[in-house]
DNA sequence: AAAAAATAGGCATTTTATTGCCTATTCACT
DNA sequence: AGTGAATAGGCAATAAAATGCCTATTTTTT
């Protein structure tokens, strides 16, 4: 799970649900700024901060062992 | 997903590697008081600290949508 | 029961994510 | 092509995570 993935993952779905960088920011409690460093794979997010983001979009994280 | 969450599933994984705290920071390059606090559901910790735990425990972090 | 190992958490410091403000560029629509 | 919306990213300030040092408590081992 690398943050490049975690950020288009959140961007696909995002345009899926024909949304907003603007509008998703607000919808999860979080600055614009930071969803656009998370979407272009920079930065090193907060898991809360993934959380939010992906509450709002109906996506959840979850923890599994490598098979 | 929650912390409290991620923290037992850490903990539990490592117990049953008989690894203890030191070690398992050791191995994943992180401090042991950063582990100590993700263990007991404190902080919130960032996407690359779990990712490190997680690798070094054989464990992975997903998205998933939720059904 | 005693000793050693492991875990827990307070606190100050350092490092880094988040945020806001700004302008530039790209995209979508008429 | 032109216009407005959306996206991108630099930079400084702020907020918060990570770390190190410390002692206390709990757990394990002998």
């Amino acid at each position: 799970m690398e943050l490049i993935a975690i950020g288009e993952i959140i961007r696909e779905r995002r345009k899926s649900r024909k949304v907003t960088q603007d509008d998703l920011a607000e919808i999860a409690g979080i600055s614009i700024r930071t969803l656009r460093d998370i979407e272009n794979g920079m930065g090193n997010p907060e898991l809360e901060t993934l959380v939010k983001i992906c509450h709002a979009l109906g996506l959840e994280i979850k923890v599994e062992v490598i098979k």
